[in-house]
RNA sequence: GCAGAAAUGGUGGAAUGGUAGACACGAGGGACUUAAAAUCCCUUGCCCGAUGAGGGCGUGUGGGUUCGAGUCCCACUUUCUGUACCA
C-alpha cells in the first residue's frame, strides 16, 4: 500500500503547525499499524493547513506511543478520486515517539552484547590503544553515582578512539580480594567468596546499565585461582631473583649463586638488607641451610626482621600506604611497630628507576610529585662517628655535610642496637625505662604527642672534624627504618634537634654569619658560615652549598664518610595475617622457605573453619586441613596482601585466558602497555609505585616489552555528597529553616537526600522517615522548608548517597553520562547536585524532538554546515583535552542553533549522531539505525571538519579606548589592518569617546579586538 | 612544617593576554492547560538611572608588567588534597 497524503494540523492551538507525510519512508519499517487508515488510492494534492480535526487519544505499542487523530480532509475533488466507500474524514494513527531511553537502552545494551560489539583480538592491521580503568573493589554498598564518573570519562575516550580507527582494548574486572569481605565473613560466617561474587554480580548489573564499552569476555577477578595463580608465579620469579646494581637490574639468583661460588663477595654489588662478605671458600662450606639464609639477604622478594605497622585490632601488619597518621587506611584502627619476620618485596632496589622514569611518563604534575615525594631521594653523606672508649663506630647520614661543627650531641632510635652497645651501667635503668615507655606508644600516640622526651646512654662519640667528644642520646624522634638510625644533631640548623637541645638544656652553636638562634632554629639552608674551622678543613666565609660540597669531598679523602643518596621509599612488607587473599607457594623444610613447583600452581585458597587467627595466635590459613606438601612440610600460612593482584592486572588483560602464561609474547607485543589510565588519587603512593615496580621487574627479566605500565594517567575528581540538615529548636519539635537565625538555639539533624529537591524539604516525607519526628512542626518560608547544606564524602552514614542505578531509571544512561561529564572538569573534585541533571535531559529530549523533525536530505545550508563544522572542531579538541564538560555545552549550543535555523537536515543529525556516540551512546545507536545504517555506530567514522565551512564573511570587532569596550564595529573578514581602524575610527559612536582628542595608537589584532589608546 | 592544586554571579562552571560570566541549574515573569505536569517565550553579576537611553563597578587581597590582565610576575589571605619528627 502506498499512502501518499500531506497532512498538516495542530498539535496544539499555539504549536507551529506541523506537517506529517503519511507514506512507507516516514514511517519506521515494522511497525504494526503504522497507518490504519481505509485504502486509498494514490492521492495527489495537499490538504488546506486549516483542515481541522477533532478527538485523539494515546496509546503506546511497541515503545510508540499513538495519538489518534480524525482529521477532515479539505482535498479538491479531482485531486483525490475517492471512492464511495471512503469517507473524508481519514483516521491517522501518528506514531509520535517521545524519548523512551528505557526503551532505547534496553534494545541496544541487548544488540550490543548480542552481537560482541566490545569484543576486541589483536588486529596486527591496526594500531593498538589500551584504555583502563583502575577496577573497583567490589563493595557490599554497591556502585554510587562517583564511581562511574573516570569510568564514563574513560569510555568515551575509548569509544573516540575507536571510532578514529584504533583497535581499543577497554577491560573491566575486580580487585576481589580485601579486607572488608572477610571482616564481613568473621562475623557471619559466611565464606568470603560467596559475598565477593554477590557483590561482583551487582557491580556487573550496575555497570551493564550505564552502557560501557567494555570487552567483558577479558574480564578478570584477582580471587580467581586461574587469575592468582599469576600472581603466585610472579612472586617466585622475585623469590628466585636478586638485584645487580653494576647492571641495575634484577637478574637469576642462580646467577649469583654462581658468583659466590667463584669469588664470593667480591665484586658483587646487589641490594640486600645487611651488607655481607665472604669468600668463594666461605660460601662452598656453608650448609644448605647458611646458603639459603644468605639468599634470603639478596632475594627481590624475601623473608626478613624488619619493623613492621602492626594492627591488632586487624591481628595484621600493613603496608606504609595502608597506614594514615597512625590508623589503617581500612577501619581507622590503631597501628603499632613491631619487629616481626615477614616476607617482603625489595622495591626500593627499584628507587632510582622509579624516579627516573617518571620523567618518561604523561602524569599531571602533581601525582608525579606525590610519588617524588613518596620515593623520597636524597642527595647527603654517611659519616663516621667513633665511639668514644669503645671499639665502635656510629654512621649517621646527613643532608647538611656542612654542619659537622655544630654537633653539640647525637641521638640513636630506640630501636637501634647500638643503644644496648652504647649503654653505660649507670644509665641502664634509665635507658631501659625509656624503652619500655616508648614501645607502649603506638605510633598514632607517638605523632600526636610531640613532646620532647629522650635519655643519655652515658656514651660519648668523637666529632671527625674536631675531635671533641659529644654526648649519644636516646629519643624517638629519631626514625629507626631511615637513614642508618642515628644521627647527628646540630640544633642551631635543625628544629628538631634545637628542641631537644633546649629541653635537655644542651649547648647551641650556630655555624651561619647573622643567625638569630636564641628562640628557635635557623633551617635555612643559605648564608655564610663561621665557627667551622677544624684541623683539616676551614669553611668559613664559605655559602652553605659550597661548604657542604667542600665537606663530602673532604669526608670522602680523609676516610671519614662517603657521599650517600639515601631513598625514604622502603621494602615493601608482602605479608598478611589474613584469609583473604592469594596464599604463598612456599612452604618450609627445618624452618627453611622453598618454593614449590610451578607445576603445583595455582596453589588454592583451602577452606578454613573460622576466619579468626588461632588461639596461638597463627593466622587463618593455620586451620585449614592438609595445609602442607606431598611430604609433609607445612606451607606458608600468611596471604599476600591487597596490591599482589592488582599490581600486574593491565597485563593480563592482554591474555586473560592464556593457562601457559601470565601474558603471551605475542600479546604483549601488541598491546604492549596502557596508553590512557584514569583513576583516583589515592593510589599514588600504594598501587601506582607497586605496579611499576612489578612490571619493571618483569621488564628486568625479559617478560614484557616496556618499562612503564601506564603512559598517561588521568585522575578523576571525586563527587562528594552533599549532605542536607534540618535545625530543631532546642527542645521542642518546632525546625526552622537553615539555621541561619542565630536567635534560635538549634541542633542539626541528618535527612535523606531523597526527601530534599532543590534544598526544599518534603516535610510530609520527613516525617515518615523519622516517626519520632511524626508531629513535627515547620516554620516555613514561602511555604518552603529550606534544608541547610554541607558538603561530605559520600557514605551511607551521611544519608547522601545517590544510587545511579535510580538516575539511569529515571533519566536514563546517556543523561547520567552526560550530566556526570557536565558536571564540570573531570579531574576536579565536586558535589553531587541531582537538581542540574534536567538540563542534560531536556537536551537529549530536544535533540529527540529535533531528529524527529529532520527529514530532508539535502545538502546541509551553509549556516547549518558551519554550526556542525564548529561541533566537530570543538569536540575533536575537547575529547583529546578531556575537556567533557565543554564538549558537552558545545552540543548544546549546536543544537540550539539548529532549532533556531529551523533545521530540518538529515545530514547535520548524522553528523551530531557520530560526535555523540562517545558520550550518550544508546540514542545515537537509535538514531544511527533509524538513518538508516547497518551496523553499530560504535564503528561509525569518526567526522573530520571542513576548515572552510568555518570562515565568516565578515567580523564584529569590539573598539576599546584605553581597554574599556564601547562599541562594535562589522567589517568584512578580508579587510586589513587598516580598513579595520578607518572602519572602527568613522563609526558614529568614535567621536564620543575621541572627544577632541586624536588617538595616540591604535592596536588592531586581526580578527579579535580593535584599541583605540588616547 | 613541606609539597601540589585552587579562589569567577544565588549554584555547577566557561573564557589561545583581546567583548568576563559561554552552557546549564535555580529564580522571576509570560504563553498553553478546566487544572497540574510537560513544553515554549522573555528577564536574570552588582550599582546609578525612570522600567528607557546611557553610565559606573566587577574574577580572594595589595602591588607590578602591558595598548589591553580572570589569564603573566611579586607579596599576602583563605580553601582543598597529599605528606610528615625522613636528619
Amino acid at each position: 500500500m502506498r499512502v501518499n497524503a500531506e497532512c498538516r494540523f495542530p498539535l496544539s492551538q499555539n504549536a507551529p503547525h506541523r506537517s506529517i507525510s503519511i507514506s512507507g519512508t516516514t514511517f519506521p519499517a515494522g511497525l504494526p499499524g503504522a497507518a490504519t487508515c481505509d485504502p486509498l488510492p494514490d492521492t495527489a494534492g495537499s490538504p488546506s493547513p486549516a483542515d481541522d480535526y477533532r478527538g485523539f487519544g494515546d496509546f503506546v505499542a511497541n515503545g510508540w506511543r499513538f495519538k489518534h487523530f480524525f482529521v477532515n480532509l479539505h482535498i479538491q475533488e479531482q485531486a483525490c478520486a475517492l471512492s464511495a466507500r471512503q469517507s473524508p474524514q481519514l483516521s491517522i494513527l501518528f506514531p509520535f515517539m517521545d524519548y523512551n531511553h528505557q526503551e532505547i537502552e534496553r534494545r541496544w545494551q541487548q544488540y550490543w552484547r548480542d552481537n560482541d560489539i566490545y569484543k576486541v583480538s589483536e588486529d596486527e592491521s591496526r594500531r593498538k590503544f589500551y584504555v583502563l580503568d583502575m577496577f573497583p573493589y567490589p563493595s557490599g554498598a554497591g556502585l554510587h553515582v562517583g564511581h562511574p564518573l573516570g569510568y564514563i570519562a574513560s569510555d568515551i575516550y575509548a569509544r573516540f578512539k575507536r571510532m578514529q580507527g584504533f583497535n581499543v582494548l577497554h577491560p573491566m574486572g575486580y580487585d576481589a580480594y580485601g579486607l572488608p569481605a572477610e571482616q564481613y565473613a568473621i562475623q557471619t560466617g559466611q565464606h568470603p567468596e560467596k559475598t565477593t561474587v554477590d557483590n561482583i554480580a551487582r557491580y556487573r548489573e550496575q555497570l551493564e546499565k550505564i552502557g560501557f564499552s567494555f570487552d567483558w569476555s577479558r574480564e578478570v577477578r584477582t580471587c580467581d585461582p586461574a587469575y592468582y595463580h599469576w600472581t603466585q608465579w610472579a612472586f617466585m620469579q622475585m623469590f628466585n631473583s636478586y638485584y645487580d646494581l653494576d647492571v641495575d637490574k634484577a637478574l637469576p639468583i642462580s646467577e649469583l649463586t654462581a658468583r659466590f661460588a667463584a669469588n664470593g663477595t667480591e665484586g658483587v654489588h646487589a641490594a640486600c638488607g645487611k651488607p655481607m662478605s665472604f669468600t668463594a671458600a666461605e660460601w662452598n662450606a656453608m650448609s644448605e641451610k647458611e646458603q639459603r639464609d644468605v639468599l634470603m639477604n639478596y632475594r627481590i622478594a624475601y623473608q626478613g626482621e624488619t619493623m613492621v605497622n602492626w594492627c591488632p585490632a586487624l591481628g595484621t601488619v600493613l603496608a606504609n600506604d595502608e597506614v594514615s597518621e597512625g590508623l589503617s587506611v581500612r577501619g581507622g584502627h590503631p597501628v603499632e611497630q613491631k619487629l616481626m619476620n615477614q616476607w617482603c618485596l625489595r622495591v626500593s632496589a627499584y628507587a632510582p628507576r622509579l624516579l627516573r622514569d617518571l620523567e618518561t611518563v604523561d602524569w599531571s604534575d602533581s601525582l608525579k610529585e606525590t610519588q617524588r615525594n613518596w620515593i623520597g631521594k636524597s642527595e647527603g653523606a654517611e659519616m663516621k662517628f667513633a665511639v668514644d672508649g669503645k671499639d665502635l663506630v656510629l654512621d649517621i647520614f646527613t643532608t647538611r655535610a656542612d654542619t659537622v661543627f655544630g654537633v653539640t650531641f647525637m641521638v640513636l632510635a630506640p630501636e637501634s642496637k647500638y643503644v644496648a652497645l652504647l649503654t653505660t651501667p649507670e644509665q641502664k635503668a634509665a635507658v631501659d625505662a625509656y624503652l619500655e615507655e616508648v614501645k607502649h606508644k603506638t605510633e598514632r600516640e607517638r605523632q600526636i604527642d610531640k613532646k620532647v622526651s629522650g635519655v643519655f646512654t652515658g656514651s660519648y662519640a668523637v666529632n671527625p672534624l674536631t675531635g671533641e667528644k659529644i654526648p649519644v642520646w636516646v629519643s624517638d624522634y629519631v626514625l629507626a627504618g631511615y637513614g642508618t638510625g642515628a644521627i647527628m644533631a646540630v640544633p642551631a640548623h635543625d628544629s628538631r634537634d634545637y628542641a631537644f637541645a633546649r629541653h635537655f638544656n644542651l649547648p647551641v652553636i650556630p655555624l651561619i654569619e647573622g643567625a638569630d638562634v636564641s628562640e628557635q632554629s635557623f633551617d635555612a639552608k643559605e648564608g655564610k658560615m663561621i665557627n667551622s674551622k677544624g684541623p683539616g678543613l676551614d669553611l668559613n666565609g664559605l655559602e652553605v652549598k659550597d661548604a657542604i660540597a667542600r665537606t663530602k669531598k673532604y669526608i670522602e679523602e680523609a676516610g671519614l664518610g662517603r657521599v650517600k643518596t639515601n631513598y625514604r621509599l622502603r621494602d615493601a612488607i608482602f605479608s598478611r595475617q589474613r584469609y583473604w587473599g592469594e596464599p604463598f607457594p612456599v612452604y618450609y623444610k627445618e624452618g627453611t622457605a622453598y618454593l614449590l613447583d610451578e607445576s603445583e600452581l595455582p596453589l588454592r585458597l583451602p577452606p578454613v573453619s573460622s576466619y579468626l587467627p588461632t588461639e596461638a595466635g597463627e593466622p587463618p590459613l593455620a586451620r585449614a586441613e592438609g595445609w602442607t606438601t606431598k611430604e609433609g612440610y607445612p606451607i606458608e600460612v600468611c596471604t599476600m596482601p591487597g596490591f599482589a593482584g592488582s599490581s600486574a592486572y593491565y597485563l593480563r588483560y592482554m591474555d586473560p585466558h592464556n593457562d601457559k602464561e601470565l601474558v603471551s609474547r605475542k600479546a604483549d607485543k601488541y598491546w604492549r602497555n596502557v596508553d590512557l589510565y584514569v583513576g583516583g588519587a589515592e593510589h599514588a603512593t600504594g598501587h601506582l609505585i607497586y605496579s611499576r615496580f612489578w612490571n619493571k621487574f618483569l621488564y628486568d627479566l625479559g617478560l614484557v616489552v616496556e618499562a612503564e605500565p601506564f603512559r598517561k594517567l588521568v585522575n578523576q575528581g571525586m563527587i562528594q555528597g552533599r549532605s542536607n540538615f534540618v535545625y530543631r529548636i532546642k527542645n521542642t519539635n518546632t525546625f526552622v529553616s537553615r539555621g541561619l537565625r542565630k536567635d534560635y538555639d538549634t541542633t542539626p539533624i541528618r535527612v535523606d537526600i531523597s526527601l530534599v529537591s532543590n534544598d526544599v524539604l518534603d516535610t510530609e516525607r520527613f516525617r515518615n522517615w523519622r516517626p519520632e519526628f511524626a508531629d513535627a512542626e515547620f516554620v516555613l518560608e514561602d511555604g518552603k522548608y529550606i534544608c541547610g547544606y554541607a558538603v561530605e564524602k559520600m557514605s551511607k552514614s551521611m544519608f547522601n548517597v545517590v544510587n545511579p542505578d535510580d538516575i539511569v531509571e529515571r533519566y536514563g544512561a546517556d543523561t547520567l553520562r552526560l550530566y556526570e561529564m557536565f558536571l564540570g572538569p573531570v579531574e576536579q573534585s565536586k558535589p553531587w547536585d541531582t537538581n542540574g541533571i534536567d538540563g542534560v535531559n531536556r537536551f537529549l529530549k530536544k535533540l529527540w524532538g529535533q531528529f524527529e523533525k529532520s527529514d530532508s536530505d539535502a545538502e546541509m545550508t551553509k549556516e547549518e554546515k558551519k554550526s556542525v563544522h564548529k561541533l566537530i572542531k570543538k569536540v575533536t579538541a575537547d575529547i583529546e583535552n578531556f575537556s567533557y564538560n565543554t564538549s558537552v555545552s558545545a552540543f548544546m549550543i549546536t543544537l540550539n542553533e539548529l532549532i533556531q535555523q529551523k533545521s530540518r537536515s538529515r545530514r547535520a543529525m548524522e553528523v551530531i549522531t557520530r560526535l555523540l556516540a562517545p558520550f550518550a551512546p544508546h540514542i545515537a545507536e537509535e538514531f544511527w539505525h533509524r538513518l538508516g545504517h547497518e551496523g553499530s555506530v560504535v564503528d561509525a567514522e569518526w567526522p573530520e571538519y571542513d576548515e572552510s565551512a568555518l570562515v565568516e564573511d565578515t567580523v564584529k570587532y569590539p573598539v576599546s579606548f584605553n581597554g574599556k569596550t564601547r562599541y562594535m564595529v562589522e567589517v568584512a573578514a578580508a579587510a586589513s589592518k587598516e580598513d579595520v581602524e578607518k572602519a572602527a575610527l568613522s563609526d558614529p559612536n568614535a567621536a564620543k569617546w575621541l572627544g577632541d582628542k586624536a588617538p595616540r595608537k591604535v592596536i588592531v589584532v586581526p580578527g579579535r579586538i580593535v584599541n583605540v589608546v588616547i
